[in-house]
RNA sequence: GGGCCGCUAGCUCAUCAGGUAGAGCACCUCCCUUUUAAGGAGGUUGUACCGGGUUCGAGUCCCGGGCGGCCCA
């Protein structure tokens, strides 16, 4: 035993004042913080300021549930959550106290309480405070759902005030005190309460389909699987450069290659590029791999989830997404990349060529930058003319082969490999392959891209030659599919931002002046 | 990376002809035993993002930097 577990109360408030009084003139020290620090200290003399548990018998949620019952039979519930506001009337105090599903309000009364319970709730706790409160329910003159208290017991201390109750935090301040955000706007809770059962249906999702969940390493010697810059790390022990990975896509299909026949991961990859609307440099990734599929089993596969999740948290199968309705039931539109591309531009684009192709970019105002291949150019103008206009979900399939190193050649046409992606709302939701598991060929597509990357293509993908070894070894025909989590959850809750999807989102750390 | 806009009390925002900074919420004192953006009376708050410059005088004008937002690449 400690010194500290003999001291009272009153000890533990006293040793707050040198202990745990930020010093005048830090960035913590301020005249509402002082004042709440004062008013603990008194608090401290009668309560513990700190304890460690509570005996909760039923949440906000289930006293409004189970109203009629808890009434008729006089029940005592016992309520913790934070104070929100007092509303006082002099001997009375109306304050509602709010937990994870809602608040509740507790009406606290100088006749109930006695003096001094009465006045340490009005004069001595704060709003921001953590309360248990204890009562019977009733309803009040205008209808609201009331504990009427009994007893409530202290359970922490908000040295530091809520924000303001009326207005909305600024959007940098939701992102940077994301606690602030969920304490204040219950919306925001029920949009990542939203994210985090969307997640878990999709688990369930693989579950039924009978795939297996991996985890497979972040820190890699070596990137791949995607085109885009990596972050780097060192491992000191090892003395060696590592990096973060981009993607989980070679791994995974070691794990093909050994054997498991279905895998599925969900975690973070990372990437060292822009930050926008709808960049984050760390992100959420599917990835599932599948043997004995090709690219339409994985069409079959990814249309389904997709379907599953709109039926679960959409309207019957149809999202509102920025005002439009987006149709998950009826089957998705399948469409050609040139196809798709041709019909836009009015030109078969397989006729033309390299001189053609850039030609028409820039017809369509897009210059194409030094070192772009011609499949790059078709990208742009995809990108440019194409996606916008695909609402309803969509795959788009078949396409160029230099964009997709990894993938199998169309079994019918020169050029074009066995992939798709799927499209809704005008952006990417998905990415697929027939999995290219030819290792000579495999080689071919590296050293091809490790030209790229000489020639200056910062994106290209490196050679890997332990992952050309493990398909050296044999394996099967399958089929791959990535989805980006965080674009889907933005897709299924309506919003156009992805820091509203992102507990932290990457900021720029604020600068607090100083040397700081 | 470029353009535009913003940064003022703990929070959300006013103030701008360049003349010692204000509201609501929060906070403090008082009144009020069914309130709910409770109400009533009174009160406190600040390196106006940072650093330079112009000026008798700068939150306000100019320059540089920081952070954020929107749009574009």
């Amino acid at each position: 035993m400690t010194d500290r577990d003999n001291q009272t109360p009153a000890d533990q408030a006293a040793s707050a004042d040198d202990a745990n009084q930020p010093a005048e003139g830090t960035a913590a020290y301020h005249h509402l913080i002082e004042g709440r620090l004062e008013k603990m200290r008194e608090l401290g003399r009668s309560v513990d300021l700190y304890p460690y548990a509570y005996e909760r018998t039923h949440t906000s949620e289930q006293v409004r549930a189970q109203e009629e019952a808890l009434i008729a039979a006089g029940a005592t519930v016992r309520v913790p959550g934070r104070l929100m506001t007092k509303r006082g009337t002099g001997k009375t105090l109306f304050a509602p106290v709010q937990d994870e599903w809602g608040r509740i309000q507790a009406y606290f009364r100088l006749d109930g309480l006695g003096e001094e319970r009465f006045q340490r709730i009005v004069k001595l706790i704060d709003i921001g405070d953590w309360i248990g409160v204890e009562g019977t329910l009733f309803r009040t003159r205008t209808g609201e759902l009331t504990i009427q208290v009994t007893d409530y017991t202290f359970l922490a201390k908000a040295v530091r005030p809520l924000p303001e109750k009326y207005h909305d935090l600024s959007l940098e301040l939701k992102s940077r005190r994301r606690h602030l955000d969920l304490a204040m706007n219950l919306d925001s809770r029920e949009r990542f309460k939203k994210r985090s059962a969307i997640i878990t249906e999709i688990r369930a999702f693989f579950a039924s389909e009978e795939f297996l969940e991996v985890e497979t390493p972040v820190l890699q010697p070596l990137y791949g699987g995607a085109t885009a810059r990596p972050f780097t790390t060192h491992h000191n022990a090892l003395d060696t450069r590592l990096y973060l990975r981009i993607a989980d896509e070679l791994y995974l299909k070691r794990l093909i290659i050994g054997g498991l026949e279905r895998v599925y991961e969900i975690a973070k990859d990372f990437r060292n590029e822009g930050m926008d609307r709808t960049h984050n440099p760390e992100f959420t990734m599917l990835e599932c791999y599948a043997a004995w599929w090709d690219y339409h089993g994985m069409m079959d596969l990814t249309e389904r989830l997709l379907r599953r999740l709109a039926q679960r948290f959409g309207q019957d199968g149809v999202l509102t997404y920025g005002g439009q309705e987006l149709d998950f039931n009826r089957p998705f539109a399948r469409v050609r990349f040139m196809d798709a591309l041709a019909e836009r531009t009015g030109v078969d684009l397989m006729a033309l060529d390299d001189a053609q192709v850039a030609e028409l970019a820039r017809r369509h105002g897009i210059e194409p930058r030094k070192g772009m291949g011609r499949d790059k150019i078709l990208d742009a103008l995809f990108g440019e003319l194409v996606e916008p206009g695909l609402t309803q979900p969509t795959f788009v399939m078949d396409h160029p082969q230099e964009l997709s190193p990894l993938a199998k050649a169309h079994r019918e046409t020169p050029g074009l490999v066995e992939r798709f992606e799927l499209f809704c709302a005008g952006f990417e939701v998905a990415n697929s392959f027939s999995e290219l598991n030819d290792p000579l060929e495999q080689r071919r597509r590296f050293e091809s891209q490790k030209a790229l990357m000489d020639a200056g293509d910062e994106e290209a993908q490196q050679l890997d030659e332990e992952f050309l070894m493990a398909m050296e070894q044999g394996m099967p025909p399958t089929g791959g599919m990535g989805m980006g989590i965080d674009r889907l959850v933005m897709l299924l809750v309506d919003t156009n931002n992805i820091r509203d999807v992102l507990l932290f989102p990457a900021m720029r750390p604020e600068r607090t002046g100083g040397d700081a």
